[in-house]
DNA sequence: ACCTGAACACCGTTCAAGT
DNA sequence: ACCTGAACACCGTTCAAGT
């Protein structure tokens, strides 16, 4: 029983082998080998490479869509886009190099967009438009994604060159003057303290639109 | 005169080639023969193939370094914060996926991190510290990446995969009901005015902050 | 100092052949 | 229907050797 690969148990143990390895060592020998089987099986269930990141990308998506269909409903839209933007960010940290990775990437299954559905209508009843609604999805979405993408990279710079994240030896990369630019650079935080005062603005300017 | 690579020729020669055949096709070899070369004579200027990206990026920047310093100084920070939005999303745009491609990639040259300074001086005039300053360009640079990741994915799926981005055919996709969402793609705008819409909810955002 | 030829240890993908 | 062995046309990178 645990012989016959399925498309699905290709999908998630490539999410595990680029967890434990990461992207480099996410190779189609290396993936049919955890699963047992020789590199040409696996195209018997998935066209090529790219197939199988869009895959990737969707289940990613997937659980996205269901731990946020977990979180109770909230008290207006500023709740429920706060936390699928922290859903949507998790789920990417949960993955190396996983913004930059699964963003932009083609959803395959409907099932995942028509998620939006029940927000929609939720959102309707505080007179939303479905084109407001979908914009401000698409603007949190677009905020999540370029913050993370700058979040996991510095944290793995921080890992392999942690010279360029000490502060002193930045200083001196800088070289003499910019001693605004130091200064900022001393002050500012990182993590989940910073989404948050991040996330705050963005929703704050959707709150500001034209026709609310 | 024209023999002799330099790491600057290699580097300008590899954005143009990227530009021409895309992020597969940038291989050291097809570098290599662009510049009249050897694939192992780049190694001489080059440390390997991530150190050419990293220079590809800090090159990408050091550009919207300089558009930005061409343009007049705006009317206080909400000018300079849009002048510095437009002109990173039109660097990103002249290059194949180039958002995704140069997002976070490590800088390499001081200067270009140094050129943030005299936007820091001028809005100091205007009551923002530092922190302030640093944070509201990172929002923007979050929100321009997440933006230009998704705008540069969905041209590039409507030049290989025409169907999915016909309105018939992706509500085929969607299935029955889902009636909010097919409604909000019908209403979807796209390009310049979609990005001036988004942009202006982000300062929005900005000019709430608390301490403004 | 700068470049080449040859080689190494890999890739993704195809395809005839097996069960 | 599902998988393997062998092969093809590539990769990035190293290194002795040339000039």
């Amino acid at each position: 029983m645990t012989k016959g690969i399925t498309r699905e148990r290709i999908v998630t143990t490539a999410l595990e082998l680029l967890d434990d390895q990461g992207m480099d060592a996410l190779t189609v020998r290396a993936l049919a080998s955890r699963l047992d089987v020789r590199a040409p099986a696996l195209y018997w269930h998935v066209r090529n490479k790219q197939e199988l990141l869009d895959e990737m990308g969707t289940e990613v998506m997937r659980r996205v869509a269901g731990a946020f269909a977990a979180v109770p409903p909230g008290d207006g839209w500023r709740d429920d886009l706060a936390a699928y933007a922290r859903v949507l960010r998790s789920e990417y940290l949960l993955h190396r190099d996983g913004a930059r990775i699964f963003s932009g990437t083609r959803i395959t299954d409907p099932n995942v967009v028509r998620m939006k559905e029940p927000l929609f209508e939720r959102w309707a009843g505080s007179g939303w438009s479905p084109a407001d609604a979908d914009d401000a999805i698409d603007l949190v979405t677009a905020f999540v994604v370029g913050f993370v993408i700058e979040e996991q990279e510095r944290r793995q710079a921080a890992g392999t060159d942690p010279s360029r994240y000490s502060i002193d030896q930045r200083d001196a990369w800088l070289g003499e003057g910019a001693s605004l630019v130091k200064q900022a650079g001393r002050l500012q935080d990182e993590g989940d303290q910073r989404f948050e005062r991040h996330l705050g603005m963005v929703l704050d300017g959707i709150a500001a639109r034209p026709d609310a």
